[in-house]
Order: structure tokens, then sequence, then C-alpha cells
DNA sequence: ATTATAGTTGAACAACTGTTCAACTGTCAA
DNA sequence: TTGACAGTTGAACAGTTGTTCAACTATAAT
């Protein structure tokens, strides 16, 4: 006695995504689940700021705001660019805003 | 001397997102963050599945596979039915669909 | 050259997360 | 009623994550 349906663990299996693009899906959501990495994506979309102007902005230290930026920059998300003594983030990817905007719209029901 | 842009500063302070949303977004993509809640939210886009077919399915122990599921179900994104011994899970939300299309589309370039 | 500012870095720490394990509830069959 | 199965639950554990702190590099101004 097994009250299992093995058909449809079977018919579903082949339609599982493969492990690399799983892990990169969810190390994508993972990457954007967290609130001060929103906020960073969110002020970059209006406009490219250095980590000084995002620390204000954000009431954070420029070490703690560096490290995220690190972390966005890491997945491509941000680009930098060094001017003088400062140094400005910018979105490189233009699927970040869709995706937030995507989010937006599940979360406001 | 003070190398940051206030004016810039105080035209983007006002566009964030206020606390509440952010912190719904962020919890939103910190629930699809997790390798087996994607497959778990995969899978029974294709089909209703009971815990013990997920498991199979996933190859985890029905234990871990609760475990993950309730936290999809207390998010709302699944719902759970109780048909004699079985407890079957369904997708409760279909914009879930849609974010992991658009987070594929991402993903894939 | 010296000093101050902008930003980065790595270690340390606390908080959080996912899985395991064992004990438990509830349902069906004999 | 007894036993087996389906699923849930909470504690415990290891692994991960975000911020802080202090030390560091690099650039610009005096």
């Amino acid at each position: 006695m097994d009250n299992i349906d093995l058909e449809t663990v079977n018919r579903v299996k082949p339609k599982m995504p493969d492990t690399t693009l799983l892990y990169e899906l969810s190390d994508f959501f993972k990457l954007m689940g967290d609130s001060t990495r929103i906020q960073l994506l969110w002020a970059l979309e209006e406009n490219e700021m250095c980590v000084g102007e995002l620390a204000l902005l954000l009431n954070m230290t420029k070490s703690a705001v560096s490290h995220q930026l690190k972390t966005l920059r890491s997945a491509k998300l941000v680009k930098a660019q060094k001017r003088g003594k400062n140094v400005f983030y910018a979105l490189s990817d233009h699927h970040v805003r869709t995706v937030l905007e995507m989010a937006l719209e599940h979360v406001c029901e």
C-alpha cells in the first residue's frame, strides 16, 4: 500500500530545472533578499552615486555600504567608476528595474 | 570641503520606498532565495502534490519538505488541503509563475 | 611632505536559516 | 484496538549573512 502517485512524480521530474539553473535562480533571489541591497539598487535607478552619498541616503556607514556594493558588483548588477577621490556606482543591468517592478506588483495586492 | 552632492541625495530621498514596502519586498525575495523552495514552487506549477510525492521528487525527507511548505504557506504562496491521510499542496498565487519567468530571463543571458 | 578625505578590506560577532532527528498527531486498514 | 503510514512540530546543529570596527590604500589640498 502506497499513497504516492508515481506517475505524477515521474511526469514532473524531467520538467524540473537542472542544478546549475536552480542555483543561479536562487542566488539571484538571495541577492535581492536584503533590504539594504534593494535600497541601493532603487537609489541607483535614480542616479549614479558615490559611496558617501549612498551612505548618507541610507543612513549607514560607508563600510557597510561598500561591502554590499561589492556583493552587487560581483553579481554584475552594478558597476563602479573611480573619479578623483570618489567611486561612483551605477546600475549595470536594466533588468533589475523590471524585476523590482514585478515584485512590487506581487507585494502590493 | 565636502565631496557629497547634497542636491542629488535630497532629490532621491523622497523617492525611496517606505520601510514597510521595503521589508515586504525583501521578504518576498528572501522567500524565493532558496533552492528547495524554488523547486517546490516549480513542481507545484505542474501539479498539486502531497508531501510524500514532493519529498520523493526532490529527494528530501518529508520533514524538510514539510518545514519549507509551512514557510511558503505562511507567505500565502501555496495552500494545503487534507484528503484522507494525505495533505495536498497547490499554488495559491499565479504571480509566482510570472516572477519565476522574469528571473529566468534575467539569469539566462 | 603633510594632512584630511573617500573608500576598501578582513576579522569578529551576533543574528538568522535550513536540515536533521525524535517525538508527536491523525487517519486508514486489518 | 492495534499497527502502519502521512505529515507536523520543536529543539538542536552547522552553515551562512550583514554590520561593526580598526587598519589600510589612494587621492587631493595646503
